[in-house]
DNA sequence: GACGTTCCATACCGATCGGTATAGAACGGC
DNA sequence: GCCGTTCTATACCGATCGGTATGGAACGTC
């Protein structure tokens, strides 16, 4: 039934989420994109619907091969195998040597045109998502005794995202992988638990 | 000698700024900025030259006005109250409810589009340039006995900015002034020193 | 009051933005 | 071989991008 397409929809998207990664939402064209799927833009809207969707599938797909160790991360023992396991994770996505540097989700989470502000309410529930989960299971490590019970969960959630938010800016302004495990074992200094 | 111009260029320099710290570099229009200046385009470039020109000088501003306590925080006596002072500086600059939430260097130094590309590096500079500043008075705090023998002043300085760059993508994102404060508390709980 | 100078208002520039209409090429089903 | 369908190629759309040419209005100087 009809003519089959010529190019593989997923190494596209692919291509379309490394774009958006290196250059970000606004500073990626159209035609960065055709250009650098080897797609023409007729088969862009035809197969992605527009760009804000286009970024839409994208960073579903960027949330599933590089942020997925999040989630699993939660399911730790302990509160503070959580958190460093997250801090690890991230640092491991953002990173790579084969992708571009820095974090997709920061990368489009601050400062934006009037045009982007719904992809950035987007990427900012997102962060908030994640940021109340991870209290979410801070919250479950006091009440079991896993965390002091002076301990501020919520507080210590933000801490673990800020110090994430921040090696992502580390990352993009081009910081090693060393530097930044470095980084992260010196702020889990902050972190309750085995000194 | 000629007519003389209907605008104050320092209120004018003071609007763009806000614009730029509010949607960044590429996300703030030449429309956004004469509409939000008041001023024409003949105006505005006969008196700041062109886009790139006109947001170095927002720039210039910006550390002027917002980020020099940096520089003489620099000056405190000890490691651990030159970082506090650092990071309480940085804070009360992006969560003023009379600006834009968050950090106009940190907004710009993720990632860009290939015409921004010069911006970018720019402003990568300037967090280098801190940064090392920030290294080298580490360094004299340790030869100063302040530091202990063991620290490593180069990851401190990265820790300090990393916390900072990350409480600017918290405060872009809408937390208050009072989360963040009992963030960096948390931080500085990794810093050697009293306690 | 004419003059050179400087600024402002308007209209315009080529290029690019995101997005689409049209037409032809490549397939499966009959 | 013909048909309906789905893809691709090209050309195009209005809007906006950053930036400028032109012409008149407002000044100090003489």
């Amino acid at each position: 039934m009809g003519r089959p397409r010529e190019f593989d929809a997923d190494d596209a998207l692919q291509t379309a989420l490394e774009l958006f990664w290196r250059k970000g939402y606004e500073g990626t064209s159209i035609t960065d994109l055709t250009d650098g799927m080897g797609i023409t833009k007729p088969s862009l809207y035809g197969t992605f619907g527009n760009k804000e969707e286009l970024f839409r599938m994208a960073l579903a797909r960027y949330e599933q091969n590089y942020l997925a160790f999040f989630w699993s991360a939660l399911e730790q023992p302990d509160a503070r195998t959580v958190a460093f396991d997250i801090l690890r994770g991230f640092v491991e996505a953002q990173t790579q040597s084969c992708n571009p540097a820095g974090c997709l989700v920061v990368n489009a989470a601050t400062a934006c045109s009037d045009a982007a502000l719904e992809i950035h309410k987007t990427i900012v529930e997102r962060i908030q998502t994640a940021q109340k989960a991870l209290t979410r299971r801070f919250e479950r490590a006091k009440r079991e005794g896993d965390l002091p019970a002076d301990s501020n969960p919520e507080d210590l959630a933000r801490f673990i995202m800020t110090v994430q938010q921040g090696t992502a800016v580390q990352a993009s302004n081009g910081a090693g992988r060393e530097e930044i495990y470095r980084l992260i074992d010196l702020a889990m200094k902050s972190f309750p638990g085995q000194n």
